[in-house]
DNA sequence: AGCCTTATTGATAATCTTTTTCAATAAGGG
DNA sequence: CCCTTATTGAAAAAGATTATCAATAAGGCT
């Protein structure tokens, strides 16, 4: 389901702000802060005010139409979001950030942790950080320059 | 190795205000935000200024002494951290959280994703939300009551 | 135990980030 | 095309974090 039906269907409007905010993410491929979206916009014509970045980030990170990630820093950004069950991946040196399927692969461990806890897990937090392939090629170019 | 033989070992001093937050958040249960701790501290008489605790936590965090955990609704919180590969569990109801330890149960999930993505994973974030045995007993004591 | 050096603290101010407020605007149903 | 009302944006308020710098105290040395 396209985000505007998303917005639609919960009684909220497809205004410019949102989605402005919302194809910009789309069309990143790193996570971007309100500050990020906020000074994009403005640099390219498309202007809005500070606010708004805020409340439609707020209202689509509610839909579940974008996501945050975390920085390997500590910082945090937000990426255009995909349904259902899924993870992202960062990129520690370009922060390009790809998003890949959630699986039944932590079922083990939620297994066993629950098993040493006495947790009852119903949720989790999961990121992986690397080396994109861009960055990696890159990597390799320069060894072999020196 | 105790936490005041790492500052030391490190070339930093064992200060009035890292013992506090340190000892402050070795006995909580929940994660603390720099102004909870603050103020914990300050209620019991034991104050310090809050630059301090933000400057307390930046080293601590530095020196894998505490780390930072996020909380489903995306605010964070320091918690006293232990020493190795490790991960938190959360519960949702009453904040505890909890250390499990860090295991190779996540090197399938990552073969998987380095060959969909081509990206080479050095690293992780993880944490486990759910429910802690004594919320799940209060749960289990409200149904009875009913 | 007392002294000295210097890392560390804390009060204040500066900066940055996020939220509130409220009149003006525009989305979308009719 | 009009009307209703959700949404926006400018400005101000509130909140969080960082910089400054004189005063303090940690820890090495004797
Ligand atoms: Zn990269
Ligand atoms: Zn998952
Ligand atoms: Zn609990
Ligand atoms: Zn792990």
């Amino acid at each position: 389901m396209s985000w505007q039906k998303v917005l639609s269907n919960n009684g909220y409007r497809v205004s410019g702000p949102r989605r402005l905010v919302m194809e910009l993410l789309a069309e990143s491929a790193q996570p971007m802060t309100p500050l990020e979206i906020y000074q994009a916009l403005s640099q390219s014509g498309r202007a809005l005010g500070m606010v708004s970045v805020y409340r439609a980030l707020e209202l689509l990170a509610e839909l579940g139409l974008v996501c945050v990630v975390y920085n390997p820093n500590g910082s945090s950004g937000y990426v255009a979001g995909s349904a259902g069950h899924h993870h992202h991946i960062l990129c520690k040196r370009c922060h390009r950030t790809i998003t890949f399927a959630g699986s039944e692969d932590l079922s083990d461990l939620i297994q066993r942790v629950e098993a040493e806890t006495n947790f009852r897990v119903s949720d989790h937090l999961l990121q992986l950080y690397g080396i994109c392939p861009e960055c990696q090629k890159i990597s390799a170019d320069t060894v072999e320059d020196n």
